[in-house]
DNA sequence: AACCAGTTTAAAATCTTTCTAAACTGTGAC
DNA sequence: GTCACAGTTTAGAAAGATTTTAAACTGGTT
């Protein structure tokens, strides 16, 4: 068996919080964060679990931190903002505003468009295919293009 | 001569106000407020000359309550705000988000699409026809769409 | 085992926006 | 003109999301 020692020491404790956050192997997220030069801390392992390992979705940093509490994992709002905007930096998280005061952050960071509906407050993404830009404008001067955002906003009809 | 009774009644204050926003016929903004359906507050007239007598532009809240103020006009924040609500609500102002925390709102309520610029945080308008969208996907069931908004980010070239 | 840069945290602070309750003002009736 | 009243405005409080602060903690090394 494993050590006998004093309970929760922090090895033990992410074992736990991966349980908790519905895992898939160790390896996954781990090897994510080394990748990207970030830290494996267990807040950023678990809150990684939450996000990526549970396919394709949206999500604000209050949702994210009420997941991370009802899986039982313990982390202050101010890291889950912390780790959203470190993960968006590194580019395994893309920040998506469509709604005045409030950011959604979405687990697919390749190209791809959102549906908005305005009524629910509620993100679905569009494949990239499923959109044809066939002309855009040339940037302005000295400018370049980062992102090209297509944002249907829709509502329940009539 | 006009009245010599007591200065500063509303009428006078109003005629202030236009010329302080560097206004154009008085007529303009008390025609469209009457339009809209909207009581010409003095307010409402001021507000509405430093929004459209200006060409399409983009500003925030805080933005024009400190126009109005430089412009000699007496106006809350809170009416500022009301305002630009019910303004878009009847269709004559747009509201645009693109940055987390902060709305801007369009005077240009024909279809178009916008540049945004990251580094500075700055909107440009992009006419309609520079930008081709040549398919679309269906909106999902029982909505429809209310808008497209197609929103290319850029930022100084490196 | 000690060290330290990187992390986490609770709490305070900030920022934008909305709400509240009271005072004010267009507008139509007389 | 003057009244009355619904619609407006306002200062200040409140709300909501996010960021900052300063101190405690911890992963990775030495």
């Amino acid at each position: 068996m494993k050590r006998l020692t004093g309970r929760n020491d922090s090895t033990d404790q992410a074992a736990d919080d991966e349980r908790r956050a519905g895992a898939r192997p160790f390896a996954d997220s781990l090897a994510r964060l080394k990748e990207v030069g970030l830290r494996p801390t267990r807040q950023r392992l678990a809150l990684a679990k939450l996000l990526f390992d549970a396919g394709d979705h949206h999500i604000t940093a209050e949702q994210l931190h009420a997941a991370a509490r009802s899986a039982g994992v313990k982390v202050s709002l101010a890291t889950v903002y912390n780790t959203l905007h470190q993960f968006k930096d590194v580019g395994i998280l893309r920040e998506v505003v469509v709604e005045p005061g409030r950011s959604y952050f979405d687990t697919n960071v390749r190209p791809h468009h959102h549906f908005f509906h305005e009524g629910r407050g509620h993100l679905t993404d569009i494949p990239d295919e499923a959109v044809a830009l066939t002309r855009l404008p040339d940037p302005p001067e000295g400018a370049e293009i980062s992102r090209v955002d297509v944002i249907i906003r829709v509502n329940d009809r009539a």
